[in-house]
DNA sequence: CGGACAAGCTGA
DNA sequence: CAGCTTGTCCGG
């Protein structure tokens, strides 16, 4: 049997004997131990009956360990390998394994009767036309229910349902199960997804769960970056499940209140009514705030005073993200400076480093010696003191450690954005400070700014519901602004796609990033064996941006190229550019 | 990946 | 030339 080593080191397949009393029981996707040189690694069985090399005597496999990634799977881990240009098929095979060793199935659920048809009256109507063809974006407004999108999938057969968060994965296991449907929440449930008969629900990681029988695909928030793999190789899970449906022939569905321009490039796209899309959006008030000069009250529109007169329950969101967070000593209450220029510090890594000249020293206050430094959120704290001030009442400072209990306990909430993950209902949620998202140094700020509103729209509801969002900005004609208002995410689509094709960006070309010691001698190989259609700019702060017409070109072209010893960083479809 | 072994540098 | 580091190769 040809074995792959479960090392990342070692792209190399190797041949072993299997052991009489194993035949029959092991097949490509087992997991075995196989002895390589002088020690047992972990492997994949990838191929069965193979001619060995010639002048090589084959050792027996040293342990059946259990079930693995299918055959189907493992092509797919050799598909994904080209397409994020990664060393070897090992990290895919890993995630497409269970966690612990898996020796025997349980017994396929039986398929008891049809799901009744999916009565949702903003979904339903569009599920059949989402559900048929190859791939489809589904954009629904933000309030719509996802948990009928995955019920609409699962009456066609054992579906992959592919959600943002374990939280969203629970709750529709939770619903399906209540609707009939026998469901695996993966990766807890591998075991039960790989006996077949069940729809399958997880996270990012369940684009690689067994599914034997697959009947149809579903990736639910398709615009959240949750969905792609941060470290390399960057693989981005509607990716993977779009190639996986693809290959079986089977519907996939990407539902999105505000679709990525890679999705709509290759999907085709089903939508609701501008009436029903309109409706499912919260009623937005855009405060202009260009008249107000800069300053600590220009956080406070008259807007934003009337809703916390009103009595309504209000979460305030402001995004510290660029700006400076400073550290607070928890032993004396001092703000810690450096030591030679007095200027507040950060902690980047493992030492504290002055923000203007550069000094770092270990991680400790210099007036009493402690070592517990906490950040201040400064201005989420200044805030919480002014609104107090202003409304008389108590207001919480959420962050993401605020305890759930506290997190329930008062009317007004300020925090960054992770209060939209904590508080769980609203009337009005306001964004102190939009031109912060609006006009962050990303290349997709404008579709973020968007998604913090589509968050904000499922704590407050849709407009019929009673839903409010309150936006503060000096950019009130803002293209995001504009698709708050109306309930229309194509307003930022457009916007959007012309930007990126002036600019370059994805989709128009396919990128890539190159970066490390090995960058310069890989990108010399590149430029040298690629066809001339592939571009490569900088390098810019160490990494080299190669540029392509399409995916098929840039990949192949990475590809071919011999990689050079030393560390190597490349990313596909690096997050940040 | 991790061990084996070879080729280069240092010190007496 | 031993003793150590650094690099390259190999495993079935």
């Amino acid at each position: 049997m040809r074995v792959l080593p479960d090392q990342t080191g070692i792209a190399k397949t190797f041949d072993y004997v299997v052991p009489e009393a194993w035949v029959g029981r092991v097949g490509v996707g087992s997991r075995v131990r196989i002895a390589l040189g002088p020690r047992r690694v972990g492997a994949w069985v990838t191929e069965v009956d193979v001619d060995p090399p010639a002048g090589v005597t084959l050792k027996p496999l040293a342990k059946l360990s259990g079930h693995g990634p299918s055959a189907e799977l493992i092509e797919l881990a050799r598909w994904a390998q080209w397409r994020w240009a990664a060393k070897t098929p090992v990290p895919f095979l890993r995630t497409a394994s269970p966690e612990r060793n898996v020796d025997g199935l349980p017994a396929r659920p039986a398929r008891t009767h049809p799901a009744a048809a999916v009565a949702d009256p903003v979904v339903g109507p569009l599920l059949a036309d989402a559900l048929s063809g190859g791939p489809t974006v589904l954009r629904l407004p933000p309030t719509a229910d996802l948990a009928a999108v995955a019920q609409g999938a699962a009456s066609l057969g054992d579906a992959l349902v592919i959600c943002p968060s374990h939280r969203m994965a629970r709750h529709l296991a939770v619903r399906l199960r209540r609707a009939g449907v026998p469901v695996a929440l993966h990766p807890d449930e591998w075991a039960r997804a790989a006996a077949g008969g069940c729809t399958v629900i997880g996270t990012r990681a369940a684009a690689w769960a067994p599914v034997p029988d697959l009947a149809a695909v579903v990736v639910l928030d398709e615009h959240d970056e949750v969905h792609q793999e941060e470290r390399s190789p960057t693989w981005h899970a509607r990716d993977v499940v779009v190639e996986r449906a693809r290959r079986r022939g089977v519907p996939c569905v990407l539902t999105s209140p505000m679709p990525t321009l890679e999705a709509l490039r290759f999907a085709r796209l089903v939508r609701a009514d501008r009436a029903t899309e309109r409706a499912g959006w919260p009623a937005t008030v855009v405060a202009d705030r260009t008249e107000e000069p800069p300053g600590r009250n220009a956080l406070f529109s008259p807007q934003l005073v009337d809703v916390v007169r009103s009595g309504a329950r209000v979460l305030c969101v402001l995004n510290q993200k660029g700006r400076a967070a400073l550290l607070g000593c928890a032993g004396c209450g001092e703000i810690v400076r450096c030591d030679a220029c007095h200027a507040a510090v950060a902690k980047p890594g493992d030492e504290l480093v002055c923000r203007r000249c550069g000094t770092t020293r270990p991680v400790i206050c210099a007036t009493c010696g402690s070592i517990d430094l906490k950040v201040i959120r400064m201005g989420v704290n200044r805030v919480v003191e002014d609104l107090e001030a202003l409304s008389g009442e108590r207001v919480v400072a959420v962050t993401a450690e605020t305890p759930a209990a506290e997190v329930d306990s008062a009317r007004l909430y300020v925090g960054t954005e992770a209060v939209l993950h904590q508080v769980g209902r609203a009337d009005v949620v306001a964004f102190l400070d939009l031109d912060q998202e609006l006009f962050a140094p990303r290349y997709r700020a404008a579709e973020q700014a968007l998604g913090l509103v589509a968050r904000a729209a499922r704590i407050v509801g849709g407009r019929g519901e009673g839903g409010r969002v309150l936006l503060q900005t000096r950019a009130p004609e803002h293209e995001v602004c504009r698709a708050a208002l109306l309930g229309d995410p194509e307003r930022v689509a457009v916007v959007e796609d012309e930007r990126r094709e002036m600019l370059g960006f994805p989709p128009h070309i396919a990128l890539a990033e190159v970066g490390d010691q090995a960058g310069e001698a890989f990108v010399a190989a590149l430029v040298e064996s690629a066809p001339p259609e592939v571009q490569v700019q900088g390098p810019v702060d160490g990494a080299w941006r190669v540029k392509a017409p399409d995916h098929q070109v840039l990949c192949d072209s990475l590809a071919a190229v011999h990689r050079p010893s030393g560390r190597l960083r490349l990313s596909v479809d690096p997050l940040r550019v």
